[in-house]
DNA sequence: TCCCTTGTTATACACGTGTATAGTAACGGG
DNA sequence: CCCGTTACTATACACGTGTATAACAAGGGA
């Protein structure tokens, strides 16, 4: 007997794929991550990713585009949030990156699985570099509405972030050993080094 | 005809098929790392690999040991190296990390591979544990040399690792961005930040 | 020099992979 | 109500996977 169906809005079906995908990553890593992996997750026939996509490496790019567009607007909305105060702002993205949805374990295996793809594929890295390059550009904002020059910016942008992907990965791999609350403190001082006397 | 091969002492073998597998997941990750992929780069027949290790998973298992002892030992030599003094011995610590062995691209590609799977393989998991641990005891053994108590080390430890990691994989993945002295003065100034007012 | 141990190769097998193709049924328009 | 479009399922295929097994030859000891 052929098991029954209903037919979904591209968008839907589009949708219910790439997020079957971030979570078998999650869970299975990028070895366990096949088509029929994807699909059963998804409670569809194997057959449809090819309906919907060029073939699984395109649906796994996909999803990563998804995935850091989905952390991209929650630091950006945090940021609108938190008013005018330029401080307030640039403590708002900070804050923002220890907690959920951007910290969060399943995202961590994703984006774990991710990174070992961007040396290998280069579709991925592609892909890395554009995400990366904004993230920069909007982290360099924030720094220069706080005062830095555009010399100062870009090293305190590097060094920034490299604290705060530092924390985001010990804390997303080992929520025992400190808090969010404890890494946002740690990243707040770490800024106001930054902002301060510029001996880098 | 048979393939003509000479007899090789255990060690070398092992030792050749543990550097073919860390080669392999640097240039083609964890889906192209396969038995016959691993050991072609060894020079040796698939069936060798069965001869020495339980199987692929424990190889790549041996490989992750090999490669963290590795890096541990690198460290633990550039800090023996220079001498007594116990803020010296911090800064060659952190420096090390940013120059060869440690800083490099294929390492990194390694490295990033065997993370995707601290998510997803237990044995990999607990390797990582172990590691992981030795290290932070190595480096608040270093900060409490240079005068932090055990209370304040803990998370100076987390902090200074959270930077470093974060600037080896910065510049590990993109060298064009900044240098490893740069790396090395943001770091060294992050370490002055934390041994000085006890704001955390 | 011969033989015996065993490191090594070669082959086979069952299974999982991504994708191509054909067939079917769901749902909207007439 | 029926009919056409097409989203969807089911099946098939060639290939790559890890591992088990058997055959072989290298190299040392007698």
């Amino acid at each position: 007997m052929r098991a029954s169906f209903t037919r979904e809005d591209a968008d839907t079906r589009r949708q219910a794929l790439i997020e079957a995908t971030a979570e078998s990553l999650a869970a299975a890593g990028v070895a366990g991550t096949s088509v029929r992996a994807i699909c059963t997750r998804a409670g569809v026939s194997p057959g449809l990713l090819r309906h919907y996509f060029e073939g699984i490496d395109a649906l796994i790019a996909e999803t990563y585009r998804h995935v850091t567009a989905m952390v991209s607007q929650s630091l950006a909305l945090a940021v609108d949030g938190a008013g005018r105060d330029p401080r307030a702002r640039l403590i708002a993205h900070v804050t923002a990156s220890f907690r959920p949805p951007v910290s969060d374990p399943a995202l961590l295996s994703t984006w774990l699985a991710f990174w070992s793809l961007v040396k290998t594929d280069p579709a991925i890295a592609a892909i890395h570099a554009d995400s990366y390059a904004a993230s920069r550009r909007d982290l360099e904002a924030l720094l220069a509405e706080n005062g830095l020059s555009a010399a100062r910016a870009i090293p305190a942008a590097i060094a920034l972030t490299a604290l705060v992907d530092g924390l985001w990965l010990e804390l997303t791999l080992d929520a025992t050993t400190f808090t969010p609350e404890e890494a946002s403190a740690m990243a707040v001082r770490w800024l106001d080094t930054l902002l301060g006397d510029p001996k880098i």
